[in-house]
DNA sequence: TAGATTGTTAATCGATTAACAATC
DNA sequence: TAGATTGTTAATCGATTAACAATC
């Protein structure tokens, strides 16, 4: 089905087609048109088409497309068919409020969490333990770690990058304002640069 | 020098410009061309003089960008040279983090923070006393608050949109997994889709 | 079958890159 | 002045939209 030259924006597209399929089925709607999709997710029908036969022919003429499969479709097409092992480096407020999501739904499973704050090791976020750092290489190799959330302070960040491809993490999701200089060209690094998003904010609010 | 028909595009690059050349400025280089930029921040250097131009000629010829006047252009441009009053909506760990950032440097100044939790209301973070729900409305109005951080459950996140619109509130900072529907078009609404975030990068894990 | 809607090709639009004259 | 680098136009590339034959 793919082909590896998926383009970045369809791509990015794909989760909220994964969102609203899943409040479709939620309500008990079983068949949707490119059409009635385009009205309330807000693409063009076309684009809808478009992306989707990139992945394959999931519709039907003269029906449209069977909201559950594609639904499942989507799910594979991004990779929900397997669980992640995930871990959370910085356990503030912001690691702890990502340790409360509840992306274990979607297989994303987290095994530890860890900080160099000592009024922070040893408590217990969700069943899962605060670890000190030091820790944390030796447990990604046993855990066989997938994904990291970094939510260090900017000044760490780096050091701890580089530590987490060291030790066969593939992913990492990186919460600090900081561009991240990864060698190895294989693992992913998803910024959520918070302040640039707000900056945004800001340029359409200067001159109303 | 800005005429409002800048692409989404280079909006969402200026932040990126502005961080680093507050990097540049911290250590001390006050000139650059954008060759050399380029090299740094990772776009092409025909790329960011296009990008700088739709603002205004600021660099040189034969000499490349001040480092200094280029980082206060476009804090210009961004909309820093004046104070935004925010609300933090939904005081758990979410909340909680973003009260702690230092968004204020950049003029974001936190105002008020909600919650319907008997068990936050009365704390206090950062010196803000988290209030009830119920003191929302009421406030945005007294103090004219510009930016609502939106960290309450999916369920509620409509509804208090709602309510943020009636009461003058510019833009909504959502990190709630809706997509809002707002009737007031000169609303701005940011939205940070996390598990969008998280299943982009299982999608580039899944065949690995 | 007739109607509906897909899958897919072609046309358009917008964004990026290349090139170079202007000029500091 | 000569060299460097911008600002800007033109060329290319990629993404979106439109159109329609295929087909359920």
């Amino acid at each position: 089905m793919t082909n590896g030259k998926i383009s970045m924006t369809v791509i990015r597209r794909l989760p909220k087609y994964h969102r609203y399929l899943k409040d479709l089925l939620d309500k008990g709607i079983n068949r949707i048109s490119s059409k009635e999709l385009s009205e309330i997710i807000g693409f063009t029908a076309s684009q809808i088409r478009q992306d989707l036969n990139n992945f394959g022919g999931f519709g039907q003429q003269g029906y449209g497309y069977n909201v559950e499969d594609l639904f499942n479709e989507i799910g594979l097409i991004l990779g929900l068919s397997r669980p992640y092992k995930t871990v959370i480096i910085g356990a503030g407020n912001l690691g702890q409020a990502l340790a409360n999501y509840d992306f274990e739904v979607h297989g994303f499973q987290l095994v530890g969490m860890y900080d160099v704050d000592e009024n922070l090791i040893g408590r217990k976020i969700k069943g899962i333990e605060i670890k000190p750092s030091n820790r944390l290489v030796e447990d990604c190799v046993i855990h066989n770690v997938d994904i990291a959330y970094l939510c260090t302070n900017r000044e760490s960040a780096q050091n701890v990058a580089n530590a987490l491809t060291k030790c066969g993490v593939r992913a990492i999701w990186n919460f600090t304002p900081v561009d991240l200089k990864i060698s190895d060209e294989s693992v992913i690094v998803e910024d959520v640069h918070l302040i640039d998003s707000l900056l945004t904010i800001s340029y359409f609010l200067k001159d109303r």
